[in-house]
DNA sequence: AATTAGATGTTCT
DNA sequence: GAACATCTAATTA
């Protein structure tokens, strides 16, 4: 079961960003299909967080997407040569987001494995946000503003995690963002090894 | 085990 | 020209 339009398009990006983790993330492109369970997370809240590159009404080519209304795929290029993976939520107009930073392979995993020329038991194959769009076959402009409710990538319902069971902390990487780096915005499954960092 | 260098495109100053 | 939501391999201790 895909997951639905209203589930992207709530206003609590957070909320929206905790409830991905456990979720099935799903590409089929060139009649190849893989999976991967969704284990680490990071929210984006629009024009209101200084980490977000749509702050304070930004918009470029680039950020265009986050405008959507949710439910679309929001690729970018990171420092040149990493793609990133995010989920545009909230209504049209907002640009709130979720990063997709990690996931634990399910399905298609020796598809994975040939696209990153690393072995099938490496860890290092989808935990992190480049690697991981490296196995899912996320690299090139083509993927950049896709909808989440069509055939190339899209969500899957799937049992949510108990609180209990989610660690919080500060986002990576965004020491630039002054407050805004403090928000605890980052959220992954305790006791996973699929996990960029601790 | 921890730090560093290098790859390299899009966006903004 | 600088900074950036990173990863890997090589070097240092």
């Amino acid at each position: 079961m895909k997951l639905p339009r209203d589930f992207y398009e709530r206003a609590d990006v957070t909320r929206v960003a905790k409830e991905l983790l456990g979720k099935t993330l799903h590409t089929y492109f060139d009649n190849e299909h893989t999976v991967v369970r969704i284990t680490e997370v990071e929210a984006y809240a629009g024009r209101n967080d200084k980490a977000c590159h749509a702050n304070n009404g930004l918009r470029t080519n680039r950020t265009e997407v986050m405008y959507h209304c949710g439910g679309y795929a929001y690729v970018y290029l990171c420092y040149g040569m990493h793609h990133l993976f995010n989920v545009v939520t909230n209504v049209k107009g907002m640009a709130d987001a979720v990063l997709v930073r990690a996931g634990e392979p399910i399905e298609g995993v020796s598809i994975m494995s040939k696209r990153s020329n690393k072995p099938e038991s490496d860890v290092k194959l989808t935990s992190g946000p480049s690697t991981l769009t490296q196995a899912l076959g996320i690299k090139t402009k083509k993927h950049y503003g896709l909808d989440l409710l069509a055939n190339q990538i899209w969500l899957e319902d799937a049992p949510g995690l108990n609180k209990n069971n989610i660690v919080t902390s500060t986002r990576i990487g965004v020491g630039y963002a002054e407050e805004d780096a403090l928000k605890p915005w980052r959220f992954y499954i305790k006791n996973n090894q699929w996990i960029s960092k601790k």
